[in-house]
DNA sequence: CCCGTCGTTATTTTT
DNA sequence: TAACGACGGG
């Protein structure tokens, strides 16, 4: 057996190995899936000759796909001739070399959601920027369906009859403007691939193997790419590519945005003689961690099920914490990282994941306070931020003039003398007329404005020139190539953009313009040409995560949704506000239920050797501290599976049996005990009010001064809470 | 055109 | 609470 092969289970050496028919991996998390696809690149390759050039790899995110690429050059150098890629760059890469059979022309830039949203209000009159957002986001999802406007099962997404003129009104202006949208990305190579037999065979002579990672959140218009592509589905090859898709049932997290746990159901319906290997040996966690991933996930009814084995072995029993409020549960992973730090453990092995981006603040000034460094992830957006839109605007319009979205951000930004009415009459006159150049009309027709717009518009357009001379610029004998950089510092300094930002740093105290100046380091990468300048724009557009290598090796503790650590793993991890109403949402039942648990067993399994679960009696939210109850997921868990620190809430209570707190330090020595009055008001209790009338006790938490804190449900169907120490007069209690 | 104030509104979101 | 958009006055 080779080298490279060596090092794998039987199940995954089948997989590496196995040819001759569809194939599906059941990938649980932690058990070796990129391991299993880079190798099988390497496999074929080496040991079966395959052509490097014809193997396709996709993934949905830049990060797992640069991944992917590194570790199959890694095992075979030959592996960089394959295309190894995102989902979306891949539709890119096809779009610009095929777009032209449907008008499609190859200096296209992806308008990102905000983009969207703007074109949206500008080709429906009179939507509030709310209203189009709603739009956008159901536009999107059509695409991840491959619905166009005029799509009779368009209704699926949304019956309503505007929503299809709103949606025509923008593919038109979208098409006008020469750009696509993310969801053209896949969409649009759909069309293609199905409507031209010409291309779809030359791209079946090109990719004899078509792999797909974390293949369980693809959406239908990304099967149905995957479907033409490899020559399966409605237009069935004698001679289809050699298929193999990865995924686990169990992370499927990105439902809401069209991806379809079905793909992974029905493949061996679409792709006959389908081969399953099931990968289910963990490598990752320990074993307490698994039994209460799997206590977890086995509540799902729509999953096809699987165990996971621990090759790691035992550990530490998994902690969950009930505690009173998010400033204790910030202060408690503080003292947790702290008191460990001091043993030696480097805060990089800790992350404190959330349900959503808000829920990092209490965290972020705890961390602060104490001098714990932290990274945020995700929450950044880099490229989202005012200045940066307003830098890539300028040189998305160089690329293509026809970009109305650019144009408009940056005609009169910085303040030229170019106001709203000015730009309409361009915009709407041109397009009247047909002409999509926006910068090309307004130097022909400036001279129909005042003198002084007229002068204005005669500068912008002179400075556009000027940068446009910069990318195309003949390279004269012996001068090294320029890099993109320079167009970018040049735009900074000749628009007037770093002034006017450099205004705001001085007011805010914001970074905008070293923000800048971050972006054009970046593109030092690429050349100084319109090629450089379309791939500068991609990986951008594909990848919105800015990278910031110099920060890369500092020690620090990682904060992040539960999202975003698909993929990821960590040494330590606490799973914060494990609390009804934010996790799961209050609004999620049925398969949305399924799914946040499913997203609480991605949590839960990113953790190497030690996980916390935090669950707070009450939460500040919308400026309203409400009282919580733990989450539904925590019952779910068997009691033995951890240990439980905190005073136990008795709506938790009542499903598990008593396990006694031990947790005296930190200044968490809450009672652990039950205390008279909670368990004279515990939840269930008959009452009545002297005001109110009979109820029950539906709730009884502790308030952040250790009070006990009932809610009662009365018969005529409102709810209130009481501090019982003061209602022993008016509160009666009722027994059977 | 800039700036302040008021009112509204809060997921997750690989690309 | 906080953050952001809409609107009106200077």
């Amino acid at each position: 057996m080779r080298d490279f092969l060596s090092v794998l289970n039987s199940e995954q050496y089948d997989a590496v190995t196995h040819e001759g028919s569809p194939l599906l991996i059941l990938a649980g998390a932690g058990s070796g899936k990129t391991r299993v696809i880079t190798t099988k690149i390497a496999y074929l390759i080496k040991e079966k000759n395959v052509d490097p050039y014809s193997i396709l790899a996709v993934t949905f995110t830049k990060k797992a796909a640069n991944e992917m690429y590194e570790r199959a050059i890694q095992i075979e150098e030959k592996a960089k001739y394959s295309q190894i890629k995102t989902f979306h760059s891949f539709g890119a890469w096809f779009l610009r070399m095929y777009g032209d059979v449907i008008d499609i022309p190859s200096n296209f830039t992806v308008y990102d959601d905000d983009d969207m949203v703007t074109l949206i209000t500008k080709s429906t009159v009179g939507l509030t920027r709310q209203q189009a957002s709603h739009y956008a986001h159901k536009i999107s999802l059509a695409k991840d369906y491959c619905y166009g406007p005029d799509d009779l099962m368009l209704d699926e997404i949304d019956s309503d009859q505007n929503f299809r003129l709103v949606y025509r009104a923008y593919e038109k202006r979208l098409r006008s403007t020469g750009n696509v949208d993310f969801g053209d990305l896949i969409m649009l190579p759909v069309k293609i691939l199905t409507e031209n037999n010409l291309i779809r065979q030359r791209l079946l002579q090109r990719f004899r193997v078509i792999m797909v990672d974390e293949y369980q959140d693809s959406n239908v218009a990304q099967f149905k790419l995957l479907e033409s592509l490899s020559g399966y589905g409605s237009n069935l090859s004698e001679n289809p590519a050699y298929v193999c898709v990865v995924g686990d049932d169990d992370q499927s997290i990105y439902k809401f945005r069209g991806a379809e746990v079905k793909n992974i159901l029905n493949f061996k319906s679409i792709f006959p003689n389908t081969k399953i290997i099931r990968l289910e040996k963990n490598y990752r966690s320990k074993s307490e961690i698994l039994a209460v991933a799997d206590d977890i996930v086995k509540n799902n009814n729509d999953r096809l099920g699987k165990k996971l084995s621990a090759e790691r072995g035992n550990g530490k029993l998994p902690v969950l914490a009930f505690l009173p409020n998010q400033d204790e549960e910030a202060k408690f992973c503080a003292d947790l990282i702290e008191q460990t730090h001091e043993m030696g453990i480097p805060y990089n092995e800790w992350a404190i994941l959330y349900r959503t981006n808000a829920q990092s603040l209490s965290f972020e000034s705890e961390f602060l306070k104490r001098r714990i460094p932290y990274t945020v992830v995700g929450s950044l957006k880099f490229y989202e931020r005012e200045e940066i839109k307003d830098l890539l605007a300028f040189l998305a319009l160089i690329v293509n003039s026809k970009d109305e979205i650019a144009f408009r951000r940056i005609i009169n930004k910085p303040t030229r003398g170019i106001g709203a009415t000015t730009q309409e009459k361009i915009i709407n006159s041109a397009r009247n007329e047909g002409i999509y150049d926006f910068v090309k009309y307004a130097k022909e027709h400036c001279e129909s404005f005042s003198k002084k717009t007229s002068e204005s518009i005669k500068s912008f357009v002179l400075m556009m020139e000027n940068f446009y001379k910069t990318i195309t610029e003949e390279l004269k004998p012996l001068e090294t190539p320029k890099k993109l950089s320079v167009l970018i510092d040049e735009i900074c300094e000749n628009s007037g953009l770093k002034e006017y930002h450099a205004a705001d740093d001085e007011i805010s105290g914001t970074q905008r313009v070293l923000n800048m100046q971050e972006l054009s380091n970046s593109a030092s990468l690429y050349d100084c040409t319109t090629e450089g300048l379309l791939a500068f724009l991609d990986h951008i557009e594909l990848d919105r995560t800015l990278e910031k290598p110099e920060e890369e090796n500092i020690d620090k503790v990682t904060l992040i949704t539960l999202h975003n650590t698909k993929g990821l793993e960590f040494k330590r991890v606490v799973i914060t506000g494990m609390e009804l109403g934010i996790f799961p949402r209050q609004d999620k039942t049925g398969e949305d239920l399924e799914e946040e648990r499913r997203l609480c067993y991605v949590g839960v399994t990113r953790a190497q050797n030690e996980l916390y679960m935090t669950s707070c009696a009450s939460r500040r939210m919308y400026g309203r501290t409400e009282f919580v109850l733990p989450s539904t997921f925590l019952k779910e868990i068997n009691k033995d599976n951890l240990r439980i620190l905190g005073h136990i809430p008795s709506s938790f209570k009542s499903n598990t049996e008593f396990h006694g707190g031990d947790y005296g330090k930190n200044g968490l020595s809450h009672p652990t005990f039950d205390d008279p009055i909670k368990e004279k008001y515990k939840v269930g209790t008959n009452v009545f009010h002297d005001e109110y009338g009979s109820g029950v006790v539906v709730n009884s938490v502790y308030s952040e001064e250790n009070e006990v804190v009932i809610t009662i449900q009365f018969e005529n169907n409102s709810r209130k809470k009481f501090l019982p120490k003061y209602q022993e007069n008016s509160l009666l209690v009722i027994k059977e």
